[in-house]
DNA sequence: GTGAAAGCGCTAACAC
DNA sequence: GTGTTAGCGCTTTCAC
């Protein structure tokens, strides 16, 4: 790092033109004399001259990054999130920090402030604090004290009150389809698993789940919806509470919360060797996990690419077209393949 | 953006100091009398200020910031080695850069350009190029050309001639785990799937394998050894080749190139309604996958905490333990579920 | 213990 | 077309 780095002054001076010229040259879009400007690439080249990003940051005022908070990025869910923003920004000219707050308030407020030191030119930023039904009053201070110096996007999340920009998968919507579909295959006893009260996208599923059962004239079971997580265990657990304590009146369908509990009740299936034709299943997300399972999961898909377009969109454009629609939602797609089976006979 | 950012100026105004004053309180680590030291401070509180880290960049030549290339963040291999790695190095105050790079070899050289310009203090590279065995001569002077300037660092990868840091799991000493458990509970057919022939860390394994076969004077049947690729399709097409090529004299067990391949294996399995426990099967990395699936896989095991550490380690102290071992290699573990069954009676 | 001032490497007016 | 110059916001000698 030390090692004295050759800048714009030594080109200009070996090129015997100014600074300016070399920076003009650099940029590209300035007028500069077809002559000159063959004299300063060569020797540019000559030298392999990089510019340095963070003299030109400080000029310019732009970073050109974006920072992205998550809480675990081996979590398929997020991360194939990510990779599309990354793809799509990438285009635009922009790098990502990326964030892992391990669902830990103080690491993803640790990190929120060190984007904003950093510069960034927006932040994105999924789970923890902005999924919060009742969100936690210095967690969204803090934000919103950030959104003073630079525009925060939320993924699938939204916080009442907070004017910032949000772009969401209709979950409601993500819900219907899977319901629908279930009742047009003949399902009529449908369970959901897994989630937590209290986060949004549990609470907007759970609500989602009950209204729709009730269009549908279906029966609800309290028994049949049952909170327990997000990941595998918390998908066994609940497919064993489900299966003991409904022992006189089992659903046929089992909607997961998300891809990763559906695949802990097929799980605990196979430990209860239950054959897996007792029920239809349908997860949430679409991640690749869905497809890794076996038997392949039902699932409903979150348009990864538009999300990541958007968001990116969102952020840069956010200096100009103040005001405009903050706030997207996209709209799921239910993806078919093994895991529901027709109910026949009725 | 735009709008004008408060400064240490403005604090040093307000507070009747220099900026040098208010630069010093802001360090913490300078000789500040109490009284100015807890002036400054307030009035930073009360604003809220935050130092610009791009202008403290600049001065200090430190960015704080490491680059990380890989071919894609989506796979879980990759996510487990990158969120120790940033784990770490927020314990010392460093940012990562993610860049995936798709597979895609100008893809890559963009982003290390990138990197490069934007100051990072390191970059750290798997996949891709550090991954060829016959290296392209081209992406190797780019690699060495940007090691001019900063440390890089690979894993699970290694150039020849490149003199750069490198950190990998011994996967030859992975297979020798796997293959004397098989043949500990009873297995002397032994078959290896998946990976490409030209990539190290196949090349690796397959060489390690004929090596560990013959040490234990097994059958050496070249149809058992199939390449095929890296992923779960990859795995399937494998498996179908291994059944129809061998009818007559097929293994008993089998070791896939990664956990995905193995995953392919089984499901390929399933189509065929073959029984699960014809053979025994053990994958490698130790990904997340390794315990989604049914049955859980026996695998291979990274110790990706201890890569997180040491990479990060290197790269930041190779200002100053120059040429201390850059190479470091670590040793995997074998991680045993419920893939693999004893042979009786043999 | 504190301040003045010179950079860090680049860009952007503004002259010429 | 090209050069001069004044910053961008911070850190760091070097005086005092």
């Amino acid at each position: 790092m030390k090692k004295k780095s050759i800048t714009i002054y030594d080109i200009a001076r070996e090129a015997k033109v100014s600074s300016a010229t070399v920076s003009r040259v650099l940029a590209g879009n300035y007028p500069v004399k077809e002559e000159t400007r063959k004299r300063v690439a060569s020797i540019i080249d000559k030298y392999g001259f990089q510019p340095n990003a963070v003299a030109r940051s400080l000029t310019k005022r732009e970073t050109r990054m974006i920072g992205f908070v998550l809480p675990d990025i081996t979590n398929p869910f997020f991360s194939q999130v990510f990779i599309e923003v990354e793809k799509y920004a990438l285009t635009k000219g922009y790098a990502l920090l990326l964030c892992n707050s391990m669902n830990d308030s103080e690491m993803e407020s640790k990190h929120l402030k060190l984007l904003a030191e950093r510069q960034v030119e927006g932040i994105i930023i999924m789970g923890g604090r902005i999924n919060k039904s009742a969100p936690d009053r210095v967690e969204v201070n803090e934000l919103s004290e950030i959104m003073n110096s630079l525009p925060v996007l939320m993924i699938n999340g939204k916080i009442e009150g907070l004017d910032c920009y949000s772009i969401r998968t209709d979950e409601a919507k993500g819900i219907e389809l899977i319901i629908n579909y279930l009742v047009s295959i003949g399902h009529e006893k449908i369970a959901l698993l897994g989630g937590i009260e209290g986060i949004t996208t549990t609470d907007i599923k759970v609500e989602a789940y009950k209204s729709l059962i009730s269009r549908h004239h279906l029966p609800f079971v309290p028994g049949w919806q049952i909170y327990s997580g997000f990941d595998i265990s918390s998908g066994e657990q609940a497919m064993d509470k489900l299966l003991r304590n409904n022992k006189q009146d089992l659903p046929t369908a089992v909607i997961g919360i998300n891809d990763m509990v559906v695949i802990g009740a097929l799980r605990e299936c196979g430990r209860r060797k239950i054959d897996l034709n007792e029920f239809s299943f349908v997860g949430f997300d679409n991640t690749n996990l869905a497809e890794i399972s076996n038997p392949q999961l039902t699932t409903v898909s979150h348009q990864y690419s538009e999300i990541g377009r958007k968001a990116v969109d969102l952020l840069l454009n956010s200096k100009n077209e103040k005001h405009k629609n903050k706030d997207v939602e996209i709209n799921p797609k239910l993806e078919i393949r093994d895991s529901c089976y027709e109910m026949i006979g009725n």
